[in-house]
DNA sequence: TGGAAGCACTTTACCGGTTAAGTGTCAACT
DNA sequence: AGTTGACACTTAACCGGTAAAGTGCTTCCA
């Protein structure tokens, strides 16, 4: 089954390609009888632009990347990028346009990826996640001019365009959440300290809780379930443990839940916990973890409607998200009376 | 920053561009000297081929696409995907073929868009995965002369090539291996009726338990920690409860675990547990679940591989992957004594 | 010493689109 | 009646590669 040109077209409509063009394109230039003739045709044989001929004609190569330079050991156990992906696929779909996703083994091979990317004019654009403090791709995205818009924050992302939640309020509502509650000594185990929103949500934690003159202590993990186990142990056999803790992810958080009970912690009578990101596996273990919510999809979305825009040479500004919703489940309840 | 074409690097060369195109494809017809020279400017000016013009030429796109039309919800709850997409890049990053990812609605979309890729010549060749029983994928796919590999499952796939795991054997592994643990009543908690490997699994599953006689039950589930829940309840709740249950994903087999621990059974001493795929969500339960073990990566790999040969028009077959392994950890037991 | 062969290129054309510039025809206007 | 201009096209060129066919020079051999 050979593909049909626009030449097949102009053949069978008596006509060169080039009104083939006009007519296809809705350029002036063709009388309206002759479009429709054209149109019907290309309907009829199944006619679709070849997209490298079209790109190379008009240097759009109609197709963004993202990548993802976490090991794949610990990819897809978060539902994250997943429904990421879904939401940016929802939008670029209707435009016609490609989503190249590579997973890199790490941050080098990442930007040799862009370079060759740009060098071979694969994407118009990329999405950039997980933007970490002092982020070598940062810039070498923008001396490339590749344009890129920045997915969960607006720190760091230089003149980049961004989309972002609000970490700081989250983390916030958490706190006041919890003081509400009656807790006083309150832990946060943390994500990979090197990302942006870590970093964001570590400022903002332990500025929340001391204005509210509460105890905010972090501990180091690195969304892995182990690291959830490790930290949730060392906290709870601290001289002075907390009686609630905030997860940097869900999978730390149920680990967390699971280890605590292991210890014989009741939850949420002595110890209440707090997982980020709302995935059915909160729902998975009991109680039911209470959990910060968020339109992970509509995210997707509006990051890819931005890089279209930007793309076309629109100016756009950053985009913060509609706040998370702290979805209250049996994880968290009244402190614990002081011991003694 | 302009890219750099062939042309300049042809005028930096004194030559013409199809000189300096024989001298970077390795073709015969430039003195070693001249093409020494080329190729040091290509590489001081940083040139690669132009996708689409490369693409326009040989008609080659140089990518590969991949589907997945589950609904949003339900996917990266299974690092299965990711692993997947891992395993794959590692092959093609190599031979500079890119992957369109992609995830649809339904079927029909997902149709539509192979066609819309066909037509567009934006990929060589698709990955076919979630084979159903009757899939009108493939006669599409084969109608198109798009070439497909299909991953997972060898029946079903009629011409095309296809890798897959040997689901028969492991079923029979696990249902041995309980057993020989002296279980007597087995259940299993199906994954999504309509796909094939779930059909194969099912019907390996009642022959091996009535090979040894012993008895099979099945309970349909569909992937999510819902129907994971619903379903041990169900067959804990029975007149006749399993000693153990098999569950057709980890979700499934974590949700079970956790049910039936809340409805008073202790793992493994009242019920044994096998998971189907070894996530690290198996070692967040206690007990860990014994797991039938996989390499997905390589998997992936595999069938990187046998497009890229495929879509070269070479002649490939089937490809069986190396056997599950079945992971013994504590959630799989000797069977409790009968009542009574 | 003339012809053939081989080398190292160049010329030309093509892939399938888009687009600037050119052309023939007809109607309207002066 | 001749110019003007609009219309509906066509011609030609371009995007950046690849590749078949052609060219000029050297070398080798009979």
């Amino acid at each position: 089954m050979r593909r049909p040109t626009i030449t097949d077209i102009a053949r069978r409509a008596g006509l060169t390609k080039t009104a083939v063009s006009f007519a296809l394109n809705g350029q002036p230039g063709v009388s309206e009888d002759t479009r429709r003739r054209v149109l019907d045709i290309a309907q009829e044989i199944g006619w679709q632009p070849h997209s490298a001929a079209r790109a190379l004609s008009d240097g759009r190569a109609n197709a963004f990347g993202l990548v993802i330079d976490r090991p794949a050991r610990m990819l897809g156990v978060e539902p994250f990028f997943m429904q990421l992906i879904a939401g940016i696929q929802g939008e670029l779909a209707d435009a016609h346009i490609s989503l190249l996703f590579t997973v890199a083994q790490d941050q080098d091979a990442e930007i040799e990826l862009y370079r060759s990317w740009w060098a071979q004019r694969r994407v118009d654009g990329v999405f950039l996640v997980n933007l970490q403090v002092d982020d070598r791709r940062v810039d070498v995205l923008a001396e490339l001019r590749l344009p890129t818009l920045v997915i969960g924050s607006a720190e760091g992302a230089g003149d980049l365009p961004a989309v972002w939640f609000d970490e700081d309020a989250a983390v916030r509502t958490v706190v006041e959440h919890l003081v509400a509650l009656g807790h006083r000594r309150i832990a946060r185990v943390t994500g990979i300290p090197g990302l942006w929103h870590t970093k964001l949500r570590t400022d903002a934690f332990l500025d929340a809780a001391s204005g509210l003159g509460v105890t905010g202590v972090c501990a180091e993990g690195d969304y892995t379930q182990d690291s959830g186990v490790r930290a949730t142990r060392e906290l709870l056999e601290s001289a002075q443990p907390p009686t609630a803790i905030v997860y940097d992810n869900d999978i730390m958080a149920i680990s967390g839940a699971l280890t605590a009970q292991r210890m014989g912690r009741r939850l949420p009578a002595d110890l209440s916990i707090v997982a980020w990101d709302d995935s059915p596996l909160c729902e998975l273990v009991h109680p039911a973890l209470t959990a910060l919510h968020r339109d992970i999809g509509a995210h997707g979305a509006h990051a890819a409607r931005r890089l279209m825009d930007a793309e076309r040479g629109v100016t756009v500004g950053g985009l913060e998200e509609a706040p998370y919703l702290l979805v209250r489940r049996g994880s968290t309840g009244p402190a614990p009376a002081p011991a003694g």
